[in-house]
RNA sequence: GCCGGCAUGGCGAAAUUGGCAGACGCAAGGGACUUAAAAUCCCUCGGAGUAACAUCCGUGCCGGUUCGAGUCCGGCUGCCGGCACCA
């Protein structure tokens, strides 16, 4: 009898038995130590998953599976976030009802991910279109609007166009829709809004508990943008009227020459009578409103804006009175929508004035104002008290207590982020739960009302007005309200793609529950997640989103802990075999399922690991995908060649395995670990025969890679019960250390020749055998040895003359 | 402009605290086995140089620190990702 290794026939075997015995079931709690690791759930788009989904879910398959290995109680799941534009779309295409488009997806992806060996507790599925699931993620809508953190307000915001939806700013970066890529208008539109602001702080005091990557944390920290400044209130001249501005620079309030607002700020429409220009004014307004966000940002290098004439603005530290403009370089949307000009120390500023001929006053020496604005720091100058000053710091905080003495000011932070425009007018999302009484106002759908189910309709199309296709169900529509009784009608928009993934990672916990979220005592045992790993894009969507949520929960006492994730990695992409980005239209995506059949999902999982660096993108090879397989089949057949006895030579290299593979699955240095196993696997092939004993606890180490392949040679080996259950291996330090070792002989720091010396060999044994060392001899005959350098069991280095 | 990251053979990539640059794999070339192919096995494989050694050069560029630099420091260049008239 030999070792047969048809993956075909072997990976549907193990697949089955390993869901028959439900053995990565996770119990919901346990005296072993838990492992959370999360995965970011897929969208089931109809396309089905790419390469790219299974690195980015095998990465923490392996950890989780070492960690089962290591006696931990794992949390491993999976799910789908499967509300969504792409279903509905399709919905309307094919006129199909986008339940029934997203079951056959959702049915398709599990198909795949099974195939691949995911060692996902099957059990704890959750799809966020489930009535059962959004029924709590409309009763966490709820908590939000009593806490008054959602809200509707009428304001100017993103609106694509083509999608015929309002998006969030996370959803429209960069000015382009993030569905279909349309550049943005900017629309007024009473909206709802979840009041992300007042957890910017929060957000970023996090950050110091968890551990992320810099460059998520850096992102995030960007995205969020606080800054330390001043509000400063200047007068309109001849009213009582304040125009407050925000600025980060208070010390340069003496080198204020004008003033400049935004083309939609409220002085505008209330001085109307007072502006001589209003129409020259009024055609300004009507032409920033045409241009998109990417002309207005992009576009226009020239400084625009017309003079408001009529009214002047006075500078409150010295009485002046300063000209005021409107100008699209001023957004409404950051600080108070008005600014303060500093031509000499701001370019942007500077660029104005240069434009429209005004004075520019240099408060801060250091530059040629001639040329260009001055940022730097140096020596204040014409400005009263602050003269003298050279220290940015100092004179900032001498001026703010200036404004606060005087009252005209005082300090203040901005947030760069903006409250989360939550809502779209579609279909396929979840029904937000609140009902518009003519008495009582927004009054939220009872909770014992929940779920508000998401009604049938024969038209899932957007109606051209912005307008939601539930807006049209006058059975939905109408209702009572819950307050007074009177008719009263339902909100018709539905929540944004993003709800249901803010809080998935807390159903995993209690899928079931229909008395809470999930039951306290197991939130308290799971969370936080230990390790959650997904990708780039998210960082400014979904992991923000998902830790206010958590953080708002936190607060209200939902669950136990301040951060959902204690950790956070993220997966490089797979690009196609030319190197760009897979995509359908270039034709160069790779579909698993393909690579499942010819390779074996074995195969496939060691590859994706195995192709470079986890973090980093690196592209598709097929022919490096046969190296893997190769790889896999030589293990195999390794098992007929087998002894009782250890064989003593391969102890060492064994053992430093052990070690390099248990090290580099924590640090998710997957392809060094993979590496380690290749060339060990070449010293077993060089040493004849293996101790079955060896080759098994080597085998334990490739099971989170290839677990089908191990569970299929254990069984052959004779050993009881699944490999996947076995303990991992554990390391003898002793044996990873060499006595002898070789080590570089340098003269004058370049390598001449390599010594065999006993590790712990003392400097005068080591110098000696080094010139003794022919090569070494030679090179320092007739010099003199000045200084000799050795590192014991890493270098010998002999500087001579 | 600001923030984060990267730059190493023909290719994907390795390289604890600075210590034999290129582990591991792919591709390529040569050979064995085979009627043949596939599969498998063996050898070579950064460049120049040599019969073979020796030797010299080599981690984007310029400079520095050091006995010794892919690694540290200063100054650039190029590429990738994120943000961006953010006051």
């Amino acid at each position: 009898m030999s070792m047969k290794y048809n993956f075909r026939e072997v990976e549907p075997k193990w697949q089955t038995r390993w869901e028959a015995e439900k053995i990565f079931h996770a119990e919901d709690i346990s005296d072993k130590p838990k492992f959370y690791g999360l995965v970011e759930f897929p969208y089931p788009s109809g396309a089905g998953m790419h390469v790219g989904h299974i690195k980015a879910y095998t990465g923490l398959e392996i950890v989780s599976r070492k960690r089962r290995m290591q006696g931990y109680n794992v949390l491993f799941p999976i799910g789908f976030d499967a509300f969504g534009l792409p279903a509905e779309n399709y919905a309307i295409k094919t006129n199909q009802h986008p339940r029934v488009i997203t079951d056959a997806n959702i049915k398709h992806f599990s198909e795949q991910l099974k195939s691949v060996g995911f060692s996902f507790d099957w059990d704890r599925v959750v799809d966020t279109t489930d009535a059962n699931y959004y029924k709590w993620t409309q009763w966490i809508f709820l908590k939000l609007f009593e806490n008054g953190l959602a809200y509707r307000d009428k304001t100017l915001v993103n609106y694509c166009p083509h999608c015929k939806v309002v998006l969030s700013n996370e959803d429209s970066q960069g000015g382009k829709c993030d569905i279909c890529h349309s550049d943005i208008i900017q629309k007024e539109k009473e909206v709802w809004y979840l009041r992300i602001t007042k957890y910017a702080d929060k957000l970023l005091e996090g950050l110091d508990q968890v551990d992320f990557p810099e460059n998520i944390r850096a992102q995030e920290e960007n995205w969020i943008g606080k800054s330390k400044g001043a509000f400063v209130n200047f007068s309109i001249a001849g009213t009582d009227e304040t125009l407050r501005i925000y600025t980060t620079r208070p010390d340069t309030l003496f080198g204020v020459t004008f003033m400049v607002i935004a083309p939609e700020h409220p002085l505008i429409d209330k001085y109307a009578d007072k502006i001589s220009n209003i129409d020259a004014i009024t055609a300004y307004r009507e032409e920033c409103q045409k241009k998109t966000e990417f002309e207005r940002v992009n576009l226009v290098k020239e400084k625009t804006g017309v003079r408001i004439e009529g009214i002047t603005a006075v500078n409150p530290v010295n009485g002046k009175e300063i000209p005021l403009f409107i100008a699209d370089y001023v957004m409404m949307g950051y600080g108070t929508g008005a600014i303060m000009a500093v031509p000499a120390h701001d370019q942007r500023d500077y660029d104005f004035a240069k434009a429209f001929g005004l004075d520019i006053i240099e408060v801060i020496k250091g530059g040629d104002i001639e040329k260009e604005a001055y940022t730097g720091d140096g020596m204040m100058v014409n400005s009263d008290f602050l003269n003298g000053y050279t220290n940015k710091k100092d004179s900032i905080e001498r001026m703010l207590e200036f404004l606060e003495e005087k009252g005209i000011g005082e300090a203040g932070v901005q947030y760069k982020m903006k409250d989360w425009a939550f809502n779209r007018q579609r279909y396929w999302g979840e029904p937000i739960p609140i009902i518009h009484c003519p008495n009582c106002g927004m009054v939220g759908v009872p909770y014992e009302e929940l779920p508000l189910l998401l009604p049938e309709v024969e038209n899932f199309k957007p109606g051209e007005d912005g307008e939601s296709p539930l807006a049209k169900i006058e059975s939905f529509v109408n209702c009572t309200c819950p307050k007074c009784g009177g008719a009263a009608k339902r909100e018709t928009d539905t929540m944004p793609q993003w709800a249901g993934s803010s809080w998935y990672f807390l159903r995993y916990i209690d899928p079931k529950n229909d008395k809470a979220l999930a039951d306290p005592e197991k939130l308290k045992y799971w969370l936080p997640v230990d390790w959650y790993n997904g990708g780039m894009e998210h960082v400014t969507r979904h992991l923000i989103y998902s830790r206010f949520w958590h953080h708002f929960l936190y607060d209200i006492g939902v669950v136990p802990t301040f951060e959902p994730y204690a950790k956070r990695s993220a997966q490089g992409l797979v690009l196609g075999a030319d190197g760009t980005k897979m995509s359908k239209s270039v034709g160069n995506v790779v579909d698993p399922v393909e690579v499942v059949n010819e390779f074996g999902a074995d195969t496939l999982r060691t590859y994706v690991l195995f192709m470079g660096d986890y973090g980093a993108s690196s592209p598709w090879s097929e022919t490096s995908v046969r190296g893997c397989k190769r790889f896999l089949d030589r293990i195999a057949r390794l098992a007929d060649n087998l002894q009782d006895e250890d064989v003593k030579s391969l102890e060492s290299g064994l053992h430093k395995t052990i070690k390099k593979v248990t090290n580099d699955i924590e640090d998710m240095k997957f392809n060094t670990g993979i590496a380690s196993m290749m060339a060990l696997l070449n010293d077993f092939e060089a040493a004849g025969k293996v101790g079955k004993d060896q080759y098994l606890t080597f085998v334990k180490l490739l099971t989170p890679f290839a677990p089908h392949l191990c569970e299929e040679i254990w069984e052959y080996l004779g050993q009881e019960g699944f490999i996947s259950l076995a303990p991992w291996p554990e390391y003898d330090e002793a044996k990873t250390i060499d006595t002898t070792v070789e080590i570089s002989v340098q003269v004058n720091g370049k390598p001449r020749d390599v010594l065999s010396i006993a590790v712990d060999a003392d400097e005068e044994t080591a110098k000696a055998a080094g010139l003794a060392l022919p090569k070494i001899a030679k090179l320092t005959e007739g010099k003199r040895i000045v200084k000799v350098i050795y590192r014991p069991g890493k270098i010998l280095n002999f500087v001579a003359k």
